[in-house]
DNA sequence: TATATTTTTGTGTACGCACACGAAAATATT
DNA sequence: AATATTTTCGTGTGCGTACACAAAAATATA
């Protein structure tokens, strides 16, 4: 490897100039320019990221604010071990990550963590945007102070974000949609059924629908839709009472889409006898989706790869601040289809936490 | 960040110490170390990995050989573009990467390759073995030598190699099964093309194909299939006219495997009214599988991601001589399924030879 | 107790680069 | 021609760690 030093010796000139010429600073004549460029290329000089970046050497930290996950739902749990392994590796970089999470549903905390995180002067933020009002607000007291916000998972318009990193929902819905037409065949009628609603989740959702119905009609597939929508409150018999009354009524009825995270609560209520012949359709590989994948009674997962969301989302952001290299403004993530057959090698991406591994 | 100096100003002893008690090395006693690695856990001490590779600073070069691309088949310029990136990212890291490439058809370049590639000398060697009785040959030779040697997206049996990475062909098949099934029903007849025939290859491609039949008989379900091999030397026209008339022939057709990366060569050839109703399932993301995949002319391919694993391949063999770690013995890569809908976003792992980006 | 031996600990240098400071060279001003 | 000013360039230090070597302390031997 050709180091700063080589090239100073070979062209006849100190590290310093060498160093200027690499970074276009000023203070060099030039002649001398020319002739440390043409030896640059000539030795095919490439810069050594780690000695840079340990003579950098400055120090920044990064907020995050996403959802804490629970029981019933996991999905969030994904993303922040992603968030975890990247904070451990750009810590050598300077890059501190600090972490607040807030209850989904209750927007006070979220208002509330915003604060305890502002008060650390962040110098950049990561935000999952969930309540659109309030995230109005925070957005402009970050830029007053000049910090910079990327959104992570959930899209958010009409903002000044510098990157928004996750999937492109209406996409991943049109998949569903040429997924489910391939496993049933046309003139089929399809369930769609909505678990939990609250606010800003909403807006992902309704994509996702948006998309698999456009799928049908762009390619003039005659289909039907029905829909059951459920309150999160609610309990398993009901859904289960409802969901197959439905299913032994109406035979016409090939798939059942769940365009949110929720498809094992209902897949999980669906007698032996109306699964058969279904095809169930649903987001996210939580543990509870791919259990019910894994028994033969979920028959496609989009996956979100939210692990690497959230893993991208830090070293993005790590790079924007150490080198200055400014993020895409969306970075959309591959849209994955998971199924029994292939789930278990599409598991890479998890990791443990191994806090100790390198002392 | 707290570093090595901090530890040892806190806990009244030197530096020299620290490093001694953190690596475990001989030479302190009981009562310091017990105070040390407390104080260590204390103030969670993680050691800087940048810090750390440019004191270590050895030389390591590592050997790669693997088939050129040819204009008929782009598949292996893509795990060369993973390894020019990991090579680019490994040489800070003192790891140097040589590439040697030989002709598919041509078992004498192989060898020859070999040759030229040993007297290098490498610290390891990363290969895909094409050939089964040279490659015995070659890693004689480099178990010899006490040289490490890593196989690359082709899987052969019977090997001391210190790791395998790559896709796991049989489930990759077994998946096709799946897919075929669920978009074109019970008792259809299928069509399993080969194109091109070298011996290596067929592992694989047997394995593929076994998958694939093996999925219909684990679930009991009625089938059947039907082999139309071609050279690789064969026009166009001649395969155009066999397809078509199997087609036209026997309606009961309802799908076509192409357990090789040229189901392009295949799909181009049917007409446009065969088309309709038969479902393509083949392999690789090659860019003239990509554009038939546009056209709407292949339903599915599974992507091996090589890029991915040329990538990975290079990232794994200088963790493994930097920092001992030793890689899993299979690296089995996701079995990614692409359709015409999500393929713009499964794209995300190309990466342009931009050699100046960073000087 | 004095000396030899072993164990334990401290110090210095190198890794490749960024950056500050000051020296030298080139040019401008009187 | 002497001095002031600007441009151009070289030197030295620090980043956090590994490692070799030296020094000190503890222990063993005479």
């Amino acid at each position: 490897m050709v180091t700063i030093k080589d090239i100073a010796r070979i062209a006849n000139v100190s590290v310093g100039t060498v160093d200027r010429v690499i970074h276009n600073r000023q203070g060099v004549s030039e002649k001398t320019k020319v002739k440390v460029n043409k030896i640059l290329k000539e030795n095919n000089f490439k810069i050594n990221v780690i000695a840079r970046s340990l003579a950098m050497k400055k120090k920044y930290t990064v907020a995050v604010l996403i959802p804490e996950f629970r029981e019933e739902n996991l999905f969030w749990k994904s993303p922040l071990m992603g968030i975890s392994k990247a904070s451990d590796e750009v810590l050598s970089f300077g890059v501190e990550v600090e972490l607040f999470s807030f209850n989904q549903s209750d927007c006070d905390s979220y208002l509330k963590q915003f604060e305890l995180l502002i008060k650390l002067n962040p110098k950049a933020v990561i935000l999952a945007p969930f309540f659109l009002k309030e995230t109005k607000l925070m957005v402009s007291k970050l830029e007053a102070k000049g910090i910079p916000y990327m959104f992570l998972n959930l899209e958010a318009e009409g903002f000044n974000n510098c990157s928004f990193i996750g999937q492109d929902s209406y996409k991943a819905g049109y998949l569903t949609g040429k997924l489910m037409y391939l496993s049933t065949g046309d003139n089929s009628t399809y369930l769609v059924s909505i678990i939990n609603s609250n606010l800003f989740n909403n807006i992902v959702i309704e994509k996702r629908i948006k998309g698999f119905e456009d799928f049908f009609k762009k390619n003039k597939i005659k289909f039907k839709i029905r829909n059951v929508n459920f309150d999160d409150l609610e309990d398993d018999n009901l859904i289960s009472k409802t969901i197959n009354t439905l299913l032994n009524d109406d035979k016409s009825i090939k798939g059942i889409l769940v365009p949110s995270s929720r498809i094992a609560t209902i897949s999980n209520c669906i007698s032996e006898q109306n699964l058969v012949n279904i095809r169930l359709i649903g987001f996210d590989t939580t543990e509870q989706n791919i259990e019910q994948l894994r028994k033969n009674r979920i028959t496609f997962l989009i996956s979100q790869k939210s692990f690497n969301q959230g893993y991208t989302a830090v070293n993005e952001m790590a790079d924007y601040l150490i080198h200055n290299k400014v993020p895409q403004k969306k970075i959309f993530f591959p849209i994955e289809i998971v199924t029994k057959e292939n789930e278990e090698f599409s598991q890479r991406n998890k990791w443990e936490f191994n806090s100790l591994s390198n002392i």
